[in-house]
DNA sequence: ATTTTTTGTGTCTCACTGTGTCATCACGGA
DNA sequence: TCCGTGATGACACAGTGAGACACAAAAAAT
């Protein structure tokens, strides 16, 4: 997969973008966005799987990279400190990363069927992050709704970042995010 | 829509929990699922918007449900127990009126496709439970996060309990979901 | 340098999805 | 009995996603 022309993915990306900004998305067929990108159909659907992933371009190599993060935070962390200190990281370069980030997400939020994908990728997402802390040795149970509820930070920071337009880094908003989970939660923690 | 034949609804939903079981999900088209329970493909569609959402047969009252749910809970409970509170019941009552709900909850969770919708579902009622939050009183920060977090109790809560197959009440399973949540994260409050 | 293999693309084809439209049929009320 | 309403069937159509095959260019092997 990895020697498919890079500058194509992102033609794609792009053209897709413009497109259903410009039609909305509803009007706009796999036909268009190829044709922009000038390429044909059916090459499209080789480089996305269908008309939703192209919103996502350029997350494929999110999941290990989250493994990794969390594989790499120092011992001993609790476990939602584990899990949002990863995703602090991992979401950080994935924002430096992207091109036109901004005008996607906005895409995503307002199209349902986008909209449904994203949350796919989150659970994805989840699902590495109860694995990873499950290989550290937290309970599987834990594991599981930590990664859920770290995720659940995750979206939340992301939305604020976006809001904030540059004027705030992912680390902060991740742990604004945190805060606010914090405070919800009556702790069983006396000490 | 309330003149819409029940008997057919169900038909429908049986005919495909069948067929999905029997020749798997990709191999069963509309056609199929429409000629087994004794109509017409475009009839189909006029039950069931597409072919993922005839396995959510009977949840279509959940969210008016649950808003009123949340907005009957004792006032002055905290929002997270308010959440918690009100899906325990809405859960409870919409378990004890499904048909063939743990068929359909394992194809669900065995079919991506199936699984996505399943998410935007629960998407759905995270937005209630915080529109009902909000009227409330509640901050709108605190009550978006408190009802995405309220809706990973509740899916466990669902798993836990079709796990027990009818050794386990659904009101406790919520409660057990709650309690590993309250260990997950660690508290501020500290009385 | 020539052959072989791999990789991306174009072309053609096909089953299926989801929707619009129109005709029909059952049923309840005036 | 006639009429209106709402469910249903019949038909048509744009669009999706994927398989099969050929072809060109690059990479690897000889």
């Amino acid at each position: 997969m990895g020697r498919w022309d890079v500058a194509t993915h992102w033609r794609l990306a792009n053209a897709a973008t413009e497109l259903f900004e410009e039609r909305g998305y509803d009007a706009v067929t796999a036909t268009h966005i190829a044709e922009r990108a000038g390429v044909t159909r059916r090459s499209y659907f080789r480089y996305y799987a269908d008309k939703r992933e192209v919103m996502f371009a350029g997350t494929g190599q999110t999941p290990p990279e989250l493994y990794q993060a969390v594989r790499a935070v120092c011992p001993g962390t609790p476990p939602l400190a584990t899990a949002l200190e990863a995703l602090a990281r991992v979401g950080s370069l994935l924002i430096a990363h992207q091109r036109n980030l901004a005008r996607r997400r906005a895409l995503i939020e307002a199209i349902p069927e986008l909209k449904e994908r994203d949350r796919t990728k989150l659970a994805e997402l989840a699902e590495v992050v109860c694995a990873a802390l499950t290989h550290r040795g937290a309970d599987e149970d834990t594991a599981r709704i930590v990664a859920q509820i770290a995720l659940v930070a995750y979206e939340n920071a992301l939305a604020r970042w976006l809001k904030a337009e540059g004027r705030e880094d992912f680390a902060s908003c991740i742990a604004a995010a945190a805060t606010t989970l914090q405070a919800a939660v009556p702790g069983t923690a006396h000490p």
